[in-house]
RNA sequence: GCGCCCGUAGCUCAGCUGGAGAGAGCACCGGAUUUCUAAUCCGGCGGUCGCAGGUUCGAGUCCUGCCGGGCGCGCCA
């Protein structure tokens, strides 16, 4: 809550006396419908219960003892409203000022002391980097800056699919389809299509698949054997060709520790799950049962054949984060249809008695649904029919668009390949940050590929003629020194945005949606844009050009920390 | 079949713990540039909030049923 709104409280709780906590604390200031009924309003619906008064007759009476004062302009009753303007002076010091000055929100939180983990992108190595890693690489990045931002210690992880059932198919492809020449021209490729065409054939053919199991049981064995040094071999070419995307993308992890990381702690977290006496014997698997949690679908923990699942990987993972990050919370940013998977881990937990099982959260998302040309249907990408679109195919067709609109609007501009790098990556990354993670994202070329309206170059453009209206002020300063706030009266419009920030911040982080961000983005370059076209800076008398100049600033500003929060660069040019 | 999620304008989506005439972008139509980047701005067109009940002073938002779509449902991750 900003200085503002802990005033105006502090004022309406004086003004109501004698109030119960609870009522206190039912007492929400919103930003005002329209602008024309205020700047916030408080709805009077809780107060008028608790007085045993209609919420009108509350509104009025509350309103009328509200007087003016350095802060707040007017109180007026509208129905059961009661709608607050700020001086205008007071807001725009506030906002400004604290934007200019790097006071939170607008800079960095102090610490908290709570500690986060997100496990995030985790990509299957030996398959190449595509779309459908994005959405878990982009919202778990996001979630992990926001979180910085607050104050809280971050460890962000790449859990990556290294290890499993899975790497005995691709061993028995590799050693039947593939070759070593062409696994060290293009290695991910050359995995790509003998992993497909081992799900075709082994349709066919099920004695592919025991031949896969041995191989897997082989690489579980702990020996130094075919198998183990295969997979690695295999691990290595993977990790290195992540490298680029990851590169790309600006994103970095704070730990890489892949499935493969738990093999030697596995054993000790079946032995805990033991010790607490659920672990059960079932079909010659062990298994915990949920039925107790409503859930129906046992947890399995070691297959028939004695080879361990994710699961048990997973549950290995959770108590060595624990014992080394003591985590407050631990995000799970992975794709909704693993949500059986996450409910039947935190009912282990549960069923052990464990305090981790109240720290899980399972941040879901939905799928990527690519246009089928025929029916007109969306449907999911198929990693395995060959549909699948490469993250590296994306980025480069958007990066060659942004070129085609920069040799159009902007052909002088210097280092036009950075730029376009830069804002063709980042309309990919904001366009998927743009929704609700939980729905189901339409891949869409022609919308990704249209930057006007709301979209990541329309908030970049906001930036880049912020920054150039700067630069052509240049020798001027640019603090909030000497500024006078009543020149920006008629900078409501944008103040009010900005002055959103924080509480924006605050529930993308409460919803781990990072779309409450982009969404504010949106708006406040929307505004920005607006204001330019009719107050113009430079040619502004002196001390009003000086005030313009310092909201300007202020707006380039909160723009550039909110991309930088989503991972969306902001060039000075484009 | 069972469980979970989604269903708001032609299309893609917002709508913050239920609260002030249901908003935006795209598309379409019409305007704005002697001046700070027109990847912009301004205006217009466009909605039985899937359907039917219910709770409430008040429901797009909560509950029940139905319809449509998606995902999941024991040894893949």
């Amino acid at each position: 809550m900003s200085e503002l709104h802990s005033h105006l409280r502090t004022r309406i709780v004086a003004a109501a006396g004698g109030l119960p906590l609870d009522v206190v604390a039912g007492l929400v200031l919103q930003p005002a419908k329209d602008p024309a009924f205020g700047d916030v309003a408080l709805q009077c619906f809780a107060l008028a219960k608790h007085r045993g008064q209609p919420p009108q007759q509350v509104a009025s009476a509350l309103a009328a003892a509200l007087t003016p004062d350095a802060v707040l302009e007017s109180a007026t009753a509208t129905g059961p409203f009661v709608n607050f303007r700020f001086r205008r002076a007071a807001l725009a010091e506030h906002v400004v000022g604290g934007i200019l000055h790097d006071r939170a929100p607008y800079g960095p939180m102090p610490p908290t002391g709570q500690c986060i983990v997100v496990d995030f992108s985790s990509p299957n190595i030996a398959k190449p980097f595509h779309m459908g890693h994005l959405r878990s690489t982009v919202i778990g990045a996001a979630l992990c800056r926001l979180h910085r931002h607050l104050g809280a210690t971050v460890h962000g992880i790449n859990h990556l699919g290294d290890w499993g059932a899975q790497f005995g198919k691709l061993m028995t492809a590799f050693l039947r389809y593939g070759s070593d020449a062409e696994l060290e021209r293009d290695p991910m490729r050359h995995m790509f299509e003998v992993y497909v065409r081992y799900g075709k054939e082994a349709k066919a053919d099920p004695g592919l698949d025991a031949e896969s199991a041995e191989h897997y049981r082989r690489l579980e064995s702990g020996e130094d054997n075919l198998e183990r040094r295969l997979w690695k071999r295999l691990r290595d070419l993977s990790l290195k060709a992540f490298e680029g995307p990851y590169r790309r993308l600006g994103v970095t992890f704070d730990h890489v520790t892949g499935e493969s990381f738990y093999e030697d702690k596995m054993a000790g977290a079946l032995a805990r799950v033991r010790e607490a006496g659920i672990l059960e014997e079932s079909e010659g698997a062990e298994v915990v049962r949920l039925e107790s949690l409503g859930i129906k679908e046992p947890c399995i923990l070691r297959k028939s054949d004695d080879t361990s699942i994710y699961a048990t990987r997973d549950l290995a993972a959770i108590f060595y984060r624990s014992a080394t990050f003591r985590f407050d919370r631990a995000l799970y940013v992975v794709g909704s249809e693993q949500k059986l998977h996450f409910r039947q881990l935190v009912g282990v937990l549960k069923r052990m008695g464990v305090p981790e099982a109240e720290r899980i959260e399972h941040i879901d998302f939905g799928l990527i649904l690519a246009k089928n040309a025929e029916t007109g249907k969306w449907e999911k990408f198929a990693t395995r029919g060959g549909n699948a679109i490469f993250l590296d195919e994306v980025l480069d067709e958007a990066v060659a668009n942004v070129r085609r609109i920069i040799a159009e609007k902007n052909p002088d501009l210097e280092d036009r390949d950075a730029v376009a790098e830069q804002v063709g990556v980042s309309a990919i990354v904001f366009n998927d940050l743009k929704n609700s993670r939980i729905k189901d994202v339409k891949f869409d070329w022609e919308a990704m590929l249209n930057f006007e309206g709301e979209s990541g170059p329309y908030v970049q453009y906001a930036v880049a003629r912020l920054a150039g209206i700067l630069r052509k002020a240049d020798a001027e300063v640019r603090g909030a020194e000497g500024v006078d706030f009543a020149h920006l009266a008629d900078a409501e419009r944008v103040l009010l945005p900005l002055l959103e920030f924080g509480p924006a911040l605050q529930r993308a982080a409460a919803q781990s949606e990072p779309s409450v961000l982009t969404g504010l983005m949106i708006t406040i370059a929307g505004e920005i844009h607006a204001y330019l076209r009719d107050h113009h800076v430079l040619g502004a008398e002196p001390a009003v050009r000086r005030s313009r100049l310092a909201l300007v600033a202020a707006a380039r500003k909160v723009l550039k920390t909110g991309l930088g929060i989503l991972g969306v660069a902001a060039p000075d040019r484009m």
